[in-house]
DNA sequence: CCATAAACGAGACGGTACGTCTTGTCTTTCT
DNA sequence: AGAAAGACAAGACGTACCGTCTCGTTTATGG
């Protein structure tokens, strides 16, 4: 990634104190907009650049790859977002009702992953991710996990609360109902539905076999 | 897909019946070793035809795409592993331990995900798949579902043992282990061990709230 | 040059058999018309390849610069010009008056030069070929060295006409009158007018110092 | 030029007194080395500011192109080379023997024209003038005519003393044997050696005819 | 058993995009 | 205010592939 290294060794970054905001927001907005509109294989970097109205270097000077400028412009979307829909939005409710909340937040989920400014440009990170190994690495670490770890403290308080098993390891168990909507959305096996999300809760909560 | 339809309207496909298959088979060679050496990305249809000391138009006379050819080169490699390693060796194993036998099943899968001849041709397809919808649903419909039907073949054997609650929709439960681990695997949240496939499997069976 | 290295060791030059004479036309004509509108410095090669209609590497293919697809437009377009004028065209005449003679074909090279489809690339190619010690070469001895010779041949029936001292080098001679001319014309020190020109033929044959 | 108009309309020269000398010679250097070292077109005026450890507004601000910045170089080169040489270096001599006095001068032409020191920026300069109109004006009257101009006092000389014909025009005159050699050496028809300047002195003053 | 037609290898073609390089302008910071 | 530094918009460079389009040259029947 083109981010952070304060030292890096080989190619030293350039000073990052004069840099044009402008530009940067333009290429965000150029990639995002791309992206949605023609997909992310025939976005090109040219196209990002002409319709940023910058000039083709400057986008080498700050990444690496178009991976390296989506992932970014993505996360600036994100944060961006954030900002706007107030402080702690993103994190898993707590009414006392564990099977409600977690429907509650699959449910937001979904909704989520159909707007259509957010599909495009994570499909394409998600893919990418899956056979860039640095770009998946930062995907991951970046985007994925502090989403994940909200559900992570809600179970912890649900196992204090005696509804989960004490020797259940939340971070796994979170994966029973997320990874198979992931699964679902990534490879188009859907639509998936509310009813899909609950059925997943339920099944993961109280188990296959019977009671 | 560019397979077999012998009376396609738009552009005739060519006598299948004078196809070399000398050709074929050195384009799947080609093809599943530069997916392996250089990367999805970097396999371009003109390397392939170079590899495969075939002419470009060859490739193009038979496949629509890069990642049409790299599809069909992985079924091939699917077909003859399997021919190699008998019939069944797919079929999810009936012992009456329901908890033993997916755990070994998703055991064997591991280890086939960790195949290095697997491993490049298939996360290069899981990935195309999540971008393109038409060859994503090939790949979902050609190869894993398939699989995925061998799950809900023993899943319901088990219901009517009375191993699994008779309400439970077998095609929703497998995604409870199967997802999780096909996500650690796409995204490299791996090593992914046999000790995590089992506690999938454990958590999936029994649920997670106290009994 | 890029031109009949029928055994290049380096880079095998491809099969000129399939070479499209429509794009080398269409190239050529590009070439000369962008040197003469906008100069040969900003003649790209982006540009003559656009406006010829043709790939860049069709050009690539086979020239090696922007001086070299210049000097064979030029040659080509000296070729056609000299058939479309008759075969002996240039030949200098013999009248039995040397003097004459030459003061007509000089002026004749004057009206040449002011011909402004040959200024702008002869200009070019005579400016590269001071500089570009390859092309130089392959400029004065594909294009210069033969006209030249015209004035030995004549020069030379004047020493057996006993209008020539005997002793004299025809191909230094020659330049007496020729690389003024050529000096004047290409350091714009001109006008040149053929006032000029028969002032240095006869300059050039009577000599300076008092007869 | 960029050079010397206190008053210029357009775009008013910034303040010459408070020009940096060191930068100026800074830049001097590094022009000359750089198109000494890798030619003219090699030259950048990025590696000219880098070389010169000056900034390119530097450059830009006191020049208005590549070929200036070279042209004052070299006749900045000029002028101190002259300034060591002492001050008539080269005024040509004037021993009563006019034919040995020529061949003289255009011996040391040659010597200088072979100084490796001045041959790239001048092939550079001289080049650049027959494409470039502007320069090759500036090139041809600051460098060229100065130089001439000794010839045509020398020949007047001459034409009082009765050894040149009175109704010879010396400009014109001149060129007879200075226009061969440069053709020669511009055009690297040479190895141009002593005896073909002196053979070109002979035949300009006793003419080509039989006396 | 040849004639003929299709698939084949080769690769030239018109294009698009790549990632790099240089241009000439502009801006920031230092002196 | 000039200078060093260098980011910027612009756009050409030469390369790599794309997908299409000829070229001869094998095959491989089918008349």
């Amino acid at each position: 990634m083109a981010v952070q290294k304060s030292a890096a060794p080989g190619k030293p970054h350039p000073d990052a104190t004069r840099r044009s905001e402008r530009s940067r927001r333009a290429i965000y907005d150029a990639a995002l907009a791309l992206v949605g509109e023609v997909g992310y294989p025939k976005t090109t970097i040219e196209a990002i650049a002409a319709r940023a109205g910058v000039g083709k270097q400057t986008i080498y000077r700050w990444w690496s790859s178009k991976a390296d400028v989506l992932l970014e412009a993505f996360m600036d979307l994100g944060e961006r977002t954030a900002q706007a829909a107030g402080q702690d939005a993103d994190a898993v409710p707590d009414t006392g009702d564990l099977a409600a909340d977690l429907k509650a937040v699959l449910r937001a989920t979904v909704d989520e992953l159909r707007d259509p400014r957010f599909e495009a440009p994570s499909r394409a990170l998600a893919a990418e991710g899956v056979v860039n190994e640095e770009l998946g690495r930062v995907f991951v670490t970046k985007l994925l996990e502090p989403s994940l770890q909200l559900y992570v403290d809600r179970l912890r308080a649900a196992q204090e609360a005696g509804d989960i098993r004490p020797d259940i390891d939340p971070r796994i168990a979170l994966e029973l109902f997320v990874s198979p909507l992931a699964q679902r959305w990534l490879q188009h096996t859907a639509p998936f539905s509310y009813e899909y999300t609950d059925t997943l809760v339920d099944y993961a909560l109280y188990g296959l076999v019977p009671r």
